[in-house]
DNA sequence: TATAACCACTTGCACTTTGCAAGTGGTTAT
DNA sequence: ATAACCACTTGCAAAGTGCAAGTGGTTATA
């Protein structure tokens, strides 16, 4: 389900980026997925059940994608896939850091980031703590420092 | 580096099965992969520093494949990558006790079986714990519940 | 000593997948 | 009225995959 070039890189920009449409998927892409390769992962990822699609109410054309508990439950996976990447691949500090606070937090961060996950993508209600919101510090600051 | 339908079966051959050599690997493939395409992931592997290769003294064409530093610590990943799918896909008993194991063993047990592995492929001291024979033990209990 | 089996691959070829660049039909904003 | 946005699709060349057969050499067996 995730032997390709592209899946795990599609599932983790819905789930670091909160990129919920085909355009934000095109566009943030750090990698550069072309575009009838994202249409055919993005039909596949629905299908194989870890992403579900649907109209966004509010524009007739907008298409929303959210994680599924499947996909939610890769956490751990991609947090284990950051810790590996940062430690044996050239990474910069600023794509990096929220890998090694992942990292650090362990499995109790990785919970909160799940719970997370579930109120924003399948409509649970919103945990106390809020992952998303250290992540994204982390990440600013390093991207500070380096413009320092 | 892992991102294609055969690396990770590899690695998870030679580390799971012991596999050492181009024909363990291409026999014993449950996946079935095609032999052209074995010795291009071997080639790719060792350049990418997640498999080492010599030849083996006593046999002047053999050649063993080792896992290296970088591809033992793949351990969590390979963990949580069984976990998550011994529950969100198909999987038989047999197939899947290992997986269960390893994560119901958490990060003490992969500990243990990454200092097996360094024994096994680095040279390192051997641990006094054997992951590996738990993880036969429950392998083989599970084939004997199977046949009965 | 002849022969068979084993060893780690390689080769040729058909088929599938990927990626680029351009385009589609429709909707919303100005 | 027009431009921008939206989620894709299409055509085509290039790259990757997989099957079946073959390669040059080494070791085991009669």
């Amino acid at each position: 389900m995730l032997g390709d070039s592209w899946s795990l890189i599609v599932i983790r920009d819905v789930m670091f980026g909160n990129r919920r449409r085909y355009g934000e998927l095109l566009e943030g892409s750090e990698e550069g997925i072309a575009s009838n390769i994202l249409a055919d992962r993005l039909r596949r990822l629905v299908k194989a059940g870890l992403l579900s699609r649907r109209p966004d109410g509010s524009h007739r054309q907008k298409i929303i994608y959210s994680l599924t508990e499947a996909s939610i439950e890769l956490v751990p996976l991609l947090a284990e896939m950051g810790a590996w990447g940062r430690r044996h691949t050239p990474v910069s500090r600023e794509l990096s850091v929220r890998a090694e606070l992942l990292e650090a937090g362990g499995r109790p961060m990785w919970e909160g980031f799940m719970a997370e996950l579930r109120s924003l993508h399948l409509g649970a209600p919103a945990p106390r703590r809020s992952v998303i919101a250290e992540l994204r510090k982390a990440y600013q600051r390093a991207l500070r420092a380096r413009n320092r």
